[in-house]
DNA sequence: CACGCGTGGGG
DNA sequence: TCCCCAAGCGT
């Protein structure tokens, strides 16, 4: 009898699993659901290499989802900076809070899809993974290694449906979350978007895709939309050895974080260039930065007048810039000014 | 379903 | 330099 696409992925895990500090070790049992969660929101978009840092500086810091849930939200979104996508610390903060509240991860994929953050992906992989729950866990390594697999010829995002009920019927109804982790583990290693090692695939005999000879045909995407270039401006004030920072909206671009104020750029629109002071300003550089939907040239200009800033905002002292927990872009303007 | 939402690395 | 992307989610 033929080994089914589970057996003979779970075997190859079992010898080349990667060893990753939020995973247990083979034998041990399942790893804590906080660890288990944490990890699968940082890797949200977000590569292996970008988040063991962050991982490992949060579970040290905030040991316990109790611990998370009691850390000032500022604390939290300073921490989580440099790593991205910031909603998903606002929503990790609401998520720690909803479990702390109730005294634990749910343990099922359906309680756990309604927490702030888990979209299907994320409550499917924590049900499979910490709870040991069968759920079937499609990421974009899943999507690819299924599209292959079965030489689906529809484009994404199309193919979703096509895709989920191929990796149903492959999910083993033991060992769901390892099965999980394996079919990431292949499509990060082995079935790669470009240049797939197929000679080392577990899965090769029976790939509908490498039978045709160019496996990495697949799956087909639509190409992206063009990026706009943005202009905007931020502004450098400084008092005494500290810089003015003001605190962006709880919602949209960069949210929630620490930043320079700035003349009200977004993806969308140009800034109008207006100085939040009156008086002299000098052009310290610019800074090009590229986000998901547009490319940001952003002129970073120093203050030399006299005027206190108005409004919300706090004086921070230079020597400790680096625990404001400015996102990417201001801290490249930051640097522009201390050079 | 389409879009908005960061960042750093690889080819 | 440029493009694509890497364990998606919320609206």
């Amino acid at each position: 009898m033929t080994s089914t696409i589970a057996d003979r992925l779970l075997e190859w895990y079992d010898r080349h699993a990667r060893s990753l500090p939020w995973r247990a070790r083979p034998g041990e049992p399942a790893p804590d659901p906080y660890r288990v969660w944490l990890s699968e929101v940082m890797l949200q978009q977000t590569t292996v290499a970008a988040v063991k840092p962050y991982f490992a500086a949060f579970t040290a810091r905030w040991p316990t989802v109790a611990a998370l849930a009691e850390a000032p939200e500022e604390e939290v979104m300073a921490a989580w900076a440099g790593l991205g996508y910031y909603s998903r610390a606002r929503n990790l903060i609401k998520a720690a809070r909803a479990v702390a509240a109730r005294g634990g991860f749910p343990d099922t994929e359906a309680e756990l899809r309604e927490l702030p953050g888990l979209g299907a992906y994320t409550a499917a992989a924590v049900a499979a993974i910490a709870f040991d729950r069968r759920a079937v866990v499609v990421d974009a390594n899943v999507e690819r290694v299924v599209a292959r697999l079965f030489a689906i010829e529809i484009p994404l995002p199309q193919a979703r449906k096509a895709i989920s009920a191929a990796a149903e019927t492959a999910t083993p109804d033991c060992r769901a979350g390892d099965f999980a982790q394996a079919m990431m583990d292949l499509g990060a290693t082995i079935c790669t978007t470009r240049d797939p090692k197929c000679l080392l695939c577990p899965l090769a005999e029976g790939c509908a895709a490498r039978s045709s000879g160019d496996p990495a045909r697949l799956p087909i995407k639509v190409k992206k939309k063009e990026k706009p270039v943005r202009r905007g401006t931020a502004f450098w004030i400084e008092r005494d050895d500290c810089v003015w920072l003001v605190r962006r909206a709880g919602k949209g671009m960069l949210g929630g974080m620490r930043a320079l104020p700035d003349d009200g750029w977004s993806a969308q629109v140009d800034g109008g260039g207006e100085t939040p002071l009156v008086g002299d300003w000098q052009p310290l550089g610019r800074v090009v930065h590229v986000f998901t939907h547009a490319r940001l040239e952003l002129s970073v200009r120093r203050y030399e007048g006299l005027q206190t800033p108005q409004g919300e905002g706090e004086w921070w002292p230079l020597a400790t810039l680096d625990d404001a927990g400015l996102p990417t872009l201001f801290a490249k303007a930051a640097r522009l000014a201390l050079a």
